[in-house]
DNA sequence: CTATCATCTGTAGTTACTACAGATTCAAGC
DNA sequence: GCTTGAATCTGTAGTAACTACAGATGATAG
């Protein structure tokens, strides 16, 4: 008996919301060539196939992880030329973990920052304000 | 005798020296209106006083403390109108207080697993990454 | 007076999307 | 087969906060 690869089609419409990804957002990620081009319907539909469901979901992930674009560029060019070792990953990984330390450190100062000008206010409903002369310096 | 008020008129380029911003940058505040339209020299040139030196002090502090162009021009509106009160700045502030711990939580949830992926990676000149696997999910 | 520098206006590019408009295509019912 | 309404198509423009030009003037030193 012949195998029957049951292989699932989306459009576009039930691939984002599988995804929870809007489809404009889909056709971005495709023009920037970041997602593979789908194969279409004979009326030039997209249609998707496990792989795209696979890639999206990459995406998202790192995305959500706050790589961006250019930098899940650079790891799908890693993982698609199957030539990729675990440490040029790590290395990027690295230095993205180095990036987000670096953004949390300059909120934490600026938190400081607020939360000192804050206590400074007196918040009562009367004109001049130590926030606002902090403001100015 | 008469009084001489002392009045320093700046250039662009020396109002962009003095404050560490981008001439570009400047431009582009009074375009957006954040910043008013100084009087210029019979050539057309900006001639910038003591006023816009502070203005341009107060929009560059705030932004530091990651305030956006459109919040600057809430506070800058409340400050013009002199009729803000301490308690409407205030709440202002908190609001932006509460958006960076926001942030931080966010920044540090990602840091997290971040680190988790970057554990479970050996580093090693294989192929295979748990960290493209776990991306991969 | 001229050479060189500073400024001028206006437009386009950046990131990661989102939001249309106007034209087709698809799927379902009759 | 035909119609209708939903889904999809392409292409363009908008968002935030700038930056980077191009090509035309303005200012200034010698």
């Amino acid at each position: 008996m012949k195998k029957v690869i049951e292989t699932k089609t989306l459009t576009i419409g039930r691939l984002s919301k599988e995804a929870g990804v809007n489809i404009e957002t889909i056709r971005y990620y495709e023009k920037i060539g970041i997602m593979p081009e789908p194969r279409r319907s004979t009326g030039g539909n997209r249609l998707y196939e496990e792989e795209h469901i696979k890639s999206l979901a990459f995406i998202r992930r790192s995305r959500d992880l706050g790589f961006s674009l250019d930098e899940i560029r650079e790891l799908l060019k890693l993982v698609d030329e199957n030539t990729y070792t675990c440490a040029e990953v790590a290395t990027l990984s690295q230095k993205h973990l180095d990036d987000i330390r670096a953004k949390i450190k300059d909120l934490r100062k600026i938190e400081r920052h607020m939360k000192d000008m804050l206590s400074q206010c007196s918040r009562e409903k009367v004109p001049n304000c130590a926030i606002i002369d902090a403001l100015f310096e």
